[in-house]
DNA sequence: GTCTATACTTTGATAGAC
DNA sequence: GTCTATCAAAGTATAGAC
């Protein structure tokens, strides 16, 4: 090791523009020009460390912001002291980032997985392979209150249809009124399939 | 009028192929010239019928589509013998249209709303004024069974969002999971507000 | 209103000096 | 590994003949 408190090095803060340029302006909307002059680095480095180019940087970044915001989430979920509450907390901090960041920052996977989802197969895999990961992830907490597994995966992707499209209304209203709702939605949807836990008699 | 059975003039068939395009590739992701090849016109005719470009094209190619695909949506809606039927019927409408289009054709407002939140003040505000069309249209069908005003919006709103969120996760995984859980959600959500106001003492 | 040709800018990508 | 210069292609937009 160097030197302490080293920056950044060039290559996770190419990663890292990316990752935020991605959230508000996609994929065809982000050049390759405005990430290195955001990263602070010359454009050789850029095709340096990803020699695939545009295609190979954005699937990479995709993982990785896939990967962050998955355990983000998951942390909210898991600071809470029941599964009902950590579904709320996820829809209020999520709709509290919306407004600190002025509708910016949503779902780092969202606007680029619908660009891609008919034009760049690679791309398409890596945010399926994302949102399958989150599916994962949420279900095994829902599984963890005790519901089946069949019934945690379909709450896990409703709750994740849910966030996703609040993301949506509300990014483009610049309103958290569809987050709330969705937060709300999503409580009815749990409580619901706790309720029908305890009455196995259905 | 000078014969019958006229082929579509030019400036409809430049609306219908950018409406089309703007599902697949979105905003950033369609050219003007791609535009024009598809509707078969000359270039020079794109800026003669929309004289502010893109922008302006985009504008009314997004509530023109958003106004038709708002009248699709409620005429299933309508056409089932109850609400409850007629919240199922639109998600697996959905799921059909999406399969048979090999998951291209979803909504026609969501990718490009996502691309043009941060960064086309226009656009943004077209946008939201279709989402809220749509939450109107839906919410006075949920008025309509008797559900007061505020719980009908929240309702409008949670289906929207369940749609919208499963269209994404649905393109990304060529998977319908996702938007049959989202059917199986609303309907949970829409009986449980239908009981709701057959138990008044809540 | 239709159509062609073109101007100007930005894009992703490459070559090669250091 | 860093950085500059540059390329070919595609992007939006405009001018002007018909």
């Amino acid at each position: 090791m160097a030197t302490s408190t080293e920056p950044a090095p060039t290559r996770t803060r190419i990663l890292d523009a990316t990752a935020a340029l991605f959230m508000r302006y996609g994929y065809t909307g982000t050049g390759l020009k405005q990430i290195v002059a955001d990263a602070n680095a010359p454009f050789g480095s850029l095709y340096h460390h990803f020699p695939g180019g545009k295609q190979e940087l954005g699937a990479e970044v995709l993982h990785r912001s896939g990967a962050m915001y998955g355990e983000l989430v998951m942390s909210v979920f898991d600071a809470a002291p029941d599964i009902v509450r950590g579904v709320r907390d996820c829809f209020e901090g999520a709709a509290a980032v919306l407004v600190a960041t002025d509708y910016a920052d949503a779902c780092p996977i969202e606007t680029v997985a619908l660009e891609v989802a008919s034009s760049n197969e690679p791309l398409r895999i890596a945010t399926a392979e994302v949102f399958e990961s989150w599916i994962v992830a949420a279900g095994a907490r829902f599984a963890a209150a005790g519901l089946s597994a069949a019934v945690a995966r379909e709450l896990a992707i409703a709750f994740i249809n849910l966030l996703e499209g609040a993301f949506v209304l509300a990014r483009a209203a610049r309103t958290t009124e569809a987050l709330d709702a969705a937060g709300r939605s999503a409580v009815v949807l749990v409580e619901s399939a706790l309720a029908a836990r305890d009455r196995p008699a259905d």
